[in-house]
DNA sequence: CGGCAGTTTGACATTTTTCAACTCCTGTGG
DNA sequence: CCACAGGAGTTGAAAAATGTCAAACTGCCG
């Protein structure tokens, strides 16, 4: 049942566990154990040893880090075939995030020692897991940059909406074109806020002025960015 | 001479190149090259492409990205043993960053194939590279944490600065202490605004507040902090 | 119908940025 | 030895932007 019972599996990224050849795959399969949990669940909380590895089979997590004063900064949104608690895991440290299902979710639970194990039997499994926190890695990069390089708050959002969007259609768009790009915008303005750095009220005037600028269009819960080229350069 | 070059190859870290086995130590040394560079040499631009790998073997090195409009955000300061270029060659992309030396330094440059060839060969590589790699997050993510969780101009630079100084204090140093610590600040105004995401006067003016509530104490190029958990509190 | 979560709008206060001037220190070159 | 330029730090005052508080509005669901 596993890894085919990915919601969309159809071309997996080199980053994912569906890449490892049969005889991993295989010794992967024994491993570990798969749960359902439902919507809103915590999967990893902060400052919690890092003892286990996630991965979702199917559903969505949000990636959270929070302060003591209640404030969040929503670091990514994960799906299927996506890892969870990679870098904590590698120094067994501490998970320096929280993670909670946004949906009812089947999630993969490995114990750290096992998948460590893992790793030292299978060469191409750290090679893998290299590859996922580069990524993993250039995420956070693209927040930090945001957070610090825009000073606007027209500048975060956009790069945050501009973000959001590419991240949602890489898989199956060709690369930077200035056509409008449409996606499914299933983030609050909270959640937005806590993207971009910004206010939830901040948010909210500043997609009102994108939308009158003529940059965005709502309908329900898609968001289409007109010209994202031009957004970019306007605002960032 | 490689890598007991290093200046301070005391205790190697778990990520650094010096904890190979003795047989892959010698395949090390076979490949890139070693070189001296002066000081503000540019080791790496941003956005080119990523087809070296940098390992540095003595003096340090400052690792920054930038917006069109010249703005900075300092990422971290490199030393001895530390690598450069290892995220954006794991997906054979773009540098992401910029890396330039603050002092004279030799930098052993290898190209990407030889080194992903080094990695395929040898299997404790891609782990050490994995380690680095989350290493290398975790510092990425405390940024971005305190660029978006911390509000105040003050939370902002006491977090940069404690980050500073434990990174600094972290090889000898017990764990969480409550005692004074004290480094060697060897940055401007300017180049600590680009890690906390403030101007040059907000710095200088928040360092005297520090001052003045005797939080800090400055005497030439060292900085001494002095009440480090109290200052976590009071102004995070 | 009532309640809740999310959104929108307004007025206000706070904070930081920006601009400008001035000082201190250092290294350079006449 | 002195003058000078440049980098870094300090200080002041004004402007701009966002955060904050408050209230009304919407849509949805029990």
């Amino acid at each position: 049942m596993f890894p085919s019972s990915f919601a969309n599996d159809s071309t997996p990224a080199p980053h994912n566990v569906c890449t490892f050849s049969s005889t991993v795959l295989r010794h992967f399969n024994d491993i570990g154990v798969s749960r359902c949990r439902e919507a809103h669940a915590v999967l990893i909380r902060e400052g919690f040893a890092a003892d286990h590895l996630l991965i979702i089979c199917s559903g969505s997590v949000k990636v959270t880090a929070s302060s003591s004063d209640g404030r969040l900064l929503l670091l990514r949104v994960a799906g299927p075939g996506d890892i969870l608690g990679l870098s904590a895991l590698q120094e067994h440290a501490l998970y320096r995030v929280t993670a909670e299902t946004l949906l009812p979710s089947i999630i993969k639970s490995i114990p750290r020692a096992d998948f460590v194990r893992f790793m030292e039997t299978h060469a191409d499994v750290s090679r893998t897991t290299a590859l996922a926190l580069a990524r993993e890695y250039n995420g956070t990069l693209l927040t930090a940059r945001r957070l610090a390089l825009f000073t606007s708050a027209a500048g975060k959002l956009a790069s945050a909406l501009l973000d959001w969007a590419r991240m949602d259609e890489l898989d199956n768009s060709p690369a930077h074109t200035n056509l409008p790009i449409s996606f499914a915008m299933q983030l609050t303005h909270e959640e937005l806020g806590s993207m971009a750095g910004l206010s939830r009220e901040t948010v909210g005037r500043t997609l009102a002025r994108f939308r009158r600028e003529g940059q965005v269009h709502q309908t329900n819960d898609r968001m289409t960015l007109n010209h994202p080229d031009q957004m970019e350069i306007r605002y960032c």
